[in-house]
DNA sequence: TTGATACAATCGGAAATTCCGATGACAGAC
DNA sequence: GTCTGTCATCGGAATTTCCGATTGTATCAA
């Protein structure tokens, strides 16, 4: 068993990377230039490797520099949630809890869900950030966030996932559109020049391109909404159909507007709203009783998974 | 972002739960008891709460510190990848690996792969262990193996992990029972009290089992192997039928035995060969490396999977 | 009761480390 | 040439880590 790196050490190299200035980093980490560049040689001298390039012009970090980062960060941030996860017992459910999920879920199942929270776990307060799956995933793993609740399939990388239910996408249309025509329509009757899709970077995009089996760029001219309600109002405007999640549609998504919804018959798009976590978090009773929640709001949930690793079998 | 315990500290903690003896904590770690007191205590106060009861009588970890001891296992066994990760780079498919596998592949998988390593790779040496995935899983999580390769279904708890192809399960018999009659038996058919399964703790017990739709107490005077040869005389003995992988069957289980082999029908009991790291494993390139000379074995490979977390979709 | 043994806590001081401030070396901007 | 921004280096201070010796307590045996 070889000497150990320190956690200190490694921090100093995460700062580093981060400005790529050792001046700059060593602020950040609130010691001089000079400690922590003395700290950052002799992580190079324990680790045998040369991690950041000290060029005349610039600092870089080697590639063996950023895979070592990688792991400190995670290395750290690990770290923190042991802290947290000690500070934390003995007083569960309670404290400030962090939790992200992206815009085609927020308004439809946070709601509710935050209100069963507050009556079942009065001490628990919730902080909500809403953004798109990339970015939430990224925070999640740097310890911004605790939970994200996002939509699958999406690669969450070695991240601790629970699913918690199917959702069909519907079709949406005006009453006179063509696509509106039949009462369950497949997804091959649907036009792709027609459809409109949200904007690069909202997951509702993919999901509603391969649900359909359409490659990334199987309409090129498309119009492309930044929101549900754009896509509603772009519906409305006649300028084509949309795809949107069952729950939108039932938390009056369509309300004021004379857009209407159809279900599509097999093979249906569909997503599965699933929840995440850094596999370290400390909250891992708060990640079950928020799953806990978001299940019993929907009928056809997926139940949680018992078992854990065992010796038998 | 608070201050974060050190990982001697953190191995110390982890020292004292394995033996629950200070003095011989101490000397596992190479540091006097007083030292590891000391460290403990410090720790202590630094996450603020009790870990350690030292009772007159016996030393016992509390909950919270159960907790904190697993997760500064794995965290120690992230540093150590780390600083194996920065010793391997720039030779890579070098040096020793340590790599496990479950007795009902080992035999059949082991010689070809080890052979085509030896030749595309030739200065990466390999250790072997044959032990039951439990224990195998166990092993790679402590970092006293760098990989495993096991048959799933098996919760593999967030481990790294690779779907390498797919093997259906072959009744074996004697060519006059009842249960080869068939050309293509189909699983209800076979009579479970006659089934021979392997000793708990195989997984190929359970994979037979749940293949054929039984659950784990199907047969409760049902005679038991403790290996696929035992199992294969057992059949020659006339003392039931067994199900067998493929691999087994295809490499020569049954030769010099009178004992036949027939495929299932629809649906057939399956398993899938996978292999397991370390989510931070510092032999990522040696991962994909064997996976690709295992995937390469089989006709019916599973392809691997080439994305990562990225910020699209 | 007494003595021996086992065990963890405590204390003072030694050793190692981490850190700071000052300085040096170098390059680019002006 | 001078100033500015940058990282490395050095000596010494501050802090942490460690050891050895000792204390306090409990158990066990004579």
């Amino acid at each position: 068993m070889s000497l150990l790196p320190s956690l200190r050490q490694l921090s100093y190299l995460v700062a580093v990377s981060e400005s790529l200035n050792f001046t700059q980093a060593a602020a950040s980490c609130h010691v001089t230039q000079s400690t922590l560049s003395g700290g950052i040689q002799e992580l190079e001298r324990l680790l045998d490797a040369t991690l950041v390039e000290r060029d005349r012009h610039a600092v870089r970090m080697t590639p063996v520099g950023e895979a070592v980062v990688d792991r400190a960060r995670s290395l750290i941030s690990m770290a923190n949630d042991l802290v947290e996860l000690a500070a934390q017992a003995g007083r569960p459910m309670t404290g400030l809890l962090r939790l992200g999920a992206i815009p085609t879920i927020a308004p439809y199942l946070l709601p509710p869900l935050l209100r069963i929270s507050r009556e079942r776990h009065p001490s628990l307060r919730i902080a909500l950030r809403e953004d798109q799956t990339g970015r939430l995933l990224e925070q999640v793993q740097a310890g911004v966030l605790d939970f994200a609740l996002i939509a699958l399939p999406y690669d969450t990388n070695g991240l601790k996932l629970a699913a918690l239910f199917d959702e069909e996408l519907w079709l949406i249309a005006l009453a006179g559109d063509a696509a509106a025509r039949l009462v369950r329509p497949r997804v091959e009757q649907l036009d792709p020049q027609r459809m409109l899709l949200m904007e690069e970077g909202h997951c509702l995009r993919t999901h509603t391109l391969t649900g359909c089996g359409l490659g990334e760029r199987a309409n090129p001219g498309g119009l492309e909404a930044s929101s549900v309600s754009t896509l509603v109002q772009m519906v409305e405007e006649g300028l084509g159909f949309g795809l949107l999640p069952e729950m939108a549609i039932r938390s009056g998504a369509l309300n004021q507007t004379t857009v209407i919804a159809r279900p599509i018959a097999a093979p249906v798009p569909r997503r599965t709203i699933a929840i995440v976590a850094r596999q370290s978090t400390a909250r891992g009773l708060e990640f079950e009783a928020i799953a806990a929640i978001a299940r019993s709001l929907e009928p056809v949930a997926i139940p949680a998974r018992k078992h854990r690793l065992r010796r038998s079998a």
